[in-house]
RNA sequence: GCGCCCGUAGCUCAGUUGGAUAGAGCAUCUGCCUUCUAAGCAGAGGGUCGCGUGUUCGAAUCACGCCGGGCGCGCCA
């Protein structure tokens, strides 16, 4: 509600200034900022636009404003514009039509309005299917679920996409690690893929082989090759080792996910653009549009290479006009060679790259490609999710129209591989797609780490150099993380103690329930609660914790208004109506501002989604989150609902309970945390 | 060396695109459970927004330069 008011008020401004000043200002359109003031007296928007104006008009900007409230007229849901300080327009809100739309349960005609949004696709979680998920991989997976959520509540089409990279060198190295350094047969894994906990196994393994691997490395450079191609080609023990691994992985992986409430739409797997030939045509599209060339000289003789410079269009428009392009001599040029950071597409012995096989998969996303997987569904899903996944054998009837370009594409990857998104971006770009280039948005987000105690406490022995850095990465080779099941376990044996102690009158059953409930809320929140560019130093203290800006504390005031309501319909039956007028004047003046402060938080949900959206932040949802909860404890600590004895002023708070509840309940959603009945 | 990101309270972080007196949580200290669940609330202390110079009515926010930290730059992904 509070963005439809906003943007109101913007339109009305911005029409009744280009009125008025229209002429004086020309063609510029001044900008319309509208901000919260730093406090509800000085109203609910405000714009320091007089400010700007004050420039081109050569006037005072409180005169400006003074003008602008007088001219202004009504605009439906704002009771009036003020001038205050030094020239701030201060718009006021009508509380009680504001609280008369609140309060009105949403209609269902929004559904309708969603089937004609475009269709985005959101790629997450992408974990190399070769060993155990860590506290990283769930951070990714956390914000790419949440981010697809806030997009559907914003009304668009989603389709979540996991991309399984099952023919790459992790894999391969796992696979080494069976058939050479444990000599076990197909059948041997087989069997050992079905005990439980084989991601815990692999990640073991993992880190033995290359380990090993990097002991002997001339001999390990050809073995490793030899087994990624025939990973690749889909031939022998190798693939077929390589198959059941990167299978049972994937089971694992979305089992693990499947605890945090994370769900996909689609297998994407790298298999089946190999053998699907996606590359293939990819390739010839890149080479017609002239995208990439083949070095014939240099160290890079052989490959396919996108050429890059890091440089703007008109410096490069500028290059071409004064000729200093094509400076072949590498020698002169040395070491800042400029062709040091051209990418490497296709190797010289023929086999693409991880960027190529990416083109080709974003190509297809926007439905440039002219090809198409097939699908069936994916087997031992967890209980409830239907999971489909691309196959090059036949294909299953039923499958959703994957195919749909997609409007916008979300790529959640980590910032370190900002570069090769850009890359990726490029290729579409010199394909002569550039509008998907620009709807091709990385959705970066910097790492988890581990501080070098929380290593220490994991059993890990750091090199002195590691102990002295701030941070220790976690790696998949060295064995170094903090494993996705391992913490939710943790974190349920935690909250269970808890819910055991303060409800031990309740079936064992139902205890779990609500300790997994609270344990996947204390853990995403803490996930999403910092913003994409922050570094998250993982610490076990801060990460079990249920006090302040936590889920628990977010789930727990929607305990206490269902606490409240259930009280409420137990002891009285009576129904009061409530009047617009006792409303507004409950509402009215400094006495009414704690409540309207609450009442006009809960409905900036649409605020908080809009902000999320535009800056790909879902940060901004956990914020708002937490500040309407923060609100509703200070509500609840200073009124006592059901002991009101005004029972028009009781029938309120009991609205208004419900209008927080609904809002907390959604805006958690949002964020994938369910809030419990008690607890 | 080049490129990207970061530097805000003791610690961990917000700061919605340049706005009014810089905010939370944790930690410390002081109060509050016979009243709707204390996983809570109220209060206190704690700041040269890394440093400097600019841009302008106005800068934590923008530009440039330093200082300090992280990451990336492989015929890995």
């Amino acid at each position: 509600m509070y963005i439809t008011l906003t943007k109101r008020l913007r339109e009305a401004l911005v029409a009744h200034i280009q009125a008025k000043y229209g002429e004086a200002l020309g063609s510029v359109v001044p900008n319309i900022v509208l901000e919260r003031p730093p406090k509800i007296e000085m109203g609910e928007a405000a714009s320091p636009v007089a400010f700007e104006l004050a420039k081109r008009l050569k006037k005072a900007p409180r005169m400006i404003a003074q003008e602008i409230a007088a001219g202004l007229g009504t605009v439906e849901g704002i009771a009036r514009v003020e001038v205050a300080g030094a020239g701030y327009l201060n718009a006021y809100f009508d509380r009680g039509a504001f609280w008369k739309v609140v309060i009105e349960p949403t209609d269902s005609k929004s559904q309708t309005a969603a089937a004609a949004k475009a269709k985005i696709i959101v790629e997450h979680t992408s974990i190399n299917p070769n060993k155990a998920a860590h506290i990283g991989h769930v951070r990714n997976a956390v914000l790419g679920d949440t981010f697809a959520r806030i997009l559907k509540f914003s009304r668009n089409r989603v389709q979540i996409q996991n991309y399984i990279d099952n023919t790459g060198v992790q894999v391969a190295d796992v696979v080494i690690g069976f058939l050479q350094m444990e000599k076990r047969s197909p059948i041997g894994v087989m069997q050992l893929a079905r005990e439980p906990k084989f991601d815990y196994y692999c990640w073991d393994l993992y880190a033995k082989a290359t380990q090993l691997l990097a002991h002997d490395k001339p001999k390990t450079e050809k073995l490793r090759a030899a087994t990624l191609k025939a990973i690749e080609e889909g031939q022998g023990e190798d693939a077929e080792v390589g198959q059941i691994v990167a299978d049972a992985i994937v089971d694992c992986h979305l089992r693990t996910m499947a605890r945090l409430g994370i769900g996909y739409d689609l297998l994407a797997r790298e298999s089946e653009i190999l053998h699907l030939k996606f590359w293939d045509t990819a390739f010839e599209m890149l080479k017609k549009a002239g995208a990439i060339e083949l070095a014939t000289s240099g160290k890079m003789a052989g490959c396919w290479i996108m050429p890059w410079k890091k440089e703007t269009a008109e410096e490069q428009d500028v290059k071409e006009k004064t000729g200093t392009e094509g400076t072949e001599d590498a020698e002169s040029t040395e070491k800042g060679d400029e062709h040091e950071q051209d990418k490497i597409i296709v190797r010289s012995n023929g086999v693409v790259t991880y960027v190529g096989k990416d083109i080709a998969y974003q190509l297809w996303k926007f439905g440039l490609l002219g090809k198409d997987f097939r699908y069936h569904k994916w087997p031992n899903t967890p209980a409830g999710e239907t999971i489909w996944a691309t196959t090059s054998e036949a294909g299953e009837a039923g499958a959703p129209n994957f195919a749909e370009p997609a409007n916008a594409v979300y790529n959640v990857i980590d910032t370190r591989q900002a570069y090769v998104q850009e890359v990726v971006a490029e290729g579409l770009r010199r394909t002569g797609y550039g509008a998907a280039a620009e709807k091709s948005i990385h959705l970066s987000y910097a790492m988890v780490v581990l501080t070098p105690r929380c290593a220490a406490d994991l059993g890990y022995e750091l090199s002195p150099e590691d102990a002295r850095r701030p941070f220790v990465d976690m790696s998949g080779r060295k064995g170094l993380g903090v494993k996705a099941d391992d913490l939710i376990d943790k974190l349920e044996a935690a909250t269970l103690a808890e819910v055991h102690e303060r409800h031990a009158d309740m079936g064992e059953r139902w205890q779990k329930e609500t300790a997994h409930k609270i344990a996947v809320g204390a853990l995403r929140f803490f996930l999403l609660k910092f913003t994409r560019n922050s570094l998250i130093a993982f610490d076990f203290k801060d990460a079990l914790s249920f006090e302040g800006e936590t889920g628990p504390y977010c789930q727990y005031a929607v305990v206490r208004i269902r606490g409240i309501r259930r009280k409420g319909t137990e002891t009285g039956g009576e129904t009061v109506t409530l009047s617009p007028e006792t409303v507004a004047a409950i509402l009215a003046g400094a006495d009414g501002n704690d409540l309207w402060e609450l009442i006009l938080h809960a409905g900036a949900l649409d605020y908080a989604v809009d902000a999320a959206i535009g800056a790909q932040e879902p940060a901004f949802v956990a914020k708002y989150t937490f500040q309407l909860a923060q609100a509703f404890n200070n509500f609840y600590h200073k009124h006592h609902i059901l002991s009101e004895e005004d029972s028009q002023k009781r029938a309120f708070f009991l609205a208004l309970c419900g209008l927080v509840e609904t809002q907390l309940v959604r805006a958690l959603d949002l964020l994938g945390i369910e809030a419990p009945e008690k607890m």
